[in-house]
DNA sequence: CGGCATATGTTACTATATAACATTCTTCGC
DNA sequence: GCGAAGAATGTTATATAGTAACATATGCCG
């Protein structure tokens, strides 16, 4: 598992993946991928970053929806709630999640240079946090991971600088 | 290390003591802890909770302080950059830190019963995210840990309705 | 077709955070 | 002590993030 945003990725087809990932999704689950909502989520993973919720609209706006902030905020929590996309809380802003469906708690790694960010395939129970919950009989039900750094192609940078 | 807030903690006691942390930090490294500042750290501590800036500023307001927006914010920069203080970023909200000056990078658990915040000693070396940036070469410079969930008293609560 | 549920459009508003500039307070050299 | 420089606070205004509430449209099913 070295094959994260950061290093050789064939952008292109992960995004093709995950949209097909999430129109299957849909169609197994009965949920409707709408024109707004499809938007929103291919937005999302063509740029792999983590986007504002009114960098959102704008972009919306640019395609030729009408777009007040509640456009927006509802095809972020429809993806939100299904999984398809997950928040970077320490942002204010959302992305594309890599593996739709597959249930997780995700964490990330978020590159202060770029932009980019790559989601981690699944946190550890073994990871401190939870030992300690375990530990004192706290119930843990959902886990925000968010790590801030330089990615290795930024971190050349700007050692070179 | 079960002495969490969760359970038998003497509330008053680690009041104090963080206070006197802080005065002492303070004087060892030349910062001054103004009226303000002070106000605002004891309001967090008092509560062992995390505030909203604008519930700080009621707060404020209540002791006899000027109290408009940027009073909070830079009194909470002052105590967020010298490790006073931490950010919860799920709930963009503020928590007094229980080991005031020994530098670390926080992980908490947080009640959604009783809104109370435990703050975990350490994170660990070994925990996937950093395990998983060490591998790919991506150099962490701030992590953001948090578990939301029910703390034992508070599942008990819920189990009994 | 009619009616229900879901989704969208729209207005207005609340909550969180900061920019910019004026004023006051501290400290420190003289 | 006196005055200048830097630090902290006061104040106004505004930016950014998110939601409430209600009207309208769309899809689905009997």
């Amino acid at each position: 598992m070295t094959d994260t945003i950061f290093d050789g990725h064939d952008h292109g087809r992960c995004q093709g993946m995950a949209l097909d990932a999430v129109d299957a999704q849909c169609a197994a689950r009965g949920l409707r991928l709408t024109p707004v909502r499809r938007d929103v989520l291919e937005i999302l993973l063509k740029s792999h970053r983590a986007l504002g919720a009114y960098d959102l609209l704008d972009e919306l706006k640019a395609r030729g929806h009408k777009a007040q902030p509640p456009v927006a905020y509802r095809a972020l929590d429809f993806l939100l709630s299904n999984g398809f996309v997950h928040k970077i809380e320490q942002r204010n802003a959302y992305v594309a999640c890599c593996q739709p469906g597959k249930a997780h708690a995700p964490g990330f790694m978020i590159c202060r240079g770029c932009d980019l960010v790559a989601e981690l395939p699944s946190p550890d129970p073994q990871d401190s946090v939870m030992v300690a919950a375990r530990q004192i009989g706290f119930a843990v039900e959902r886990t925000v991971v968010e790590a801030e750094g330089l990615c290795p192609a930024c971190k050349r940078e700007e050692e070179e600088a």
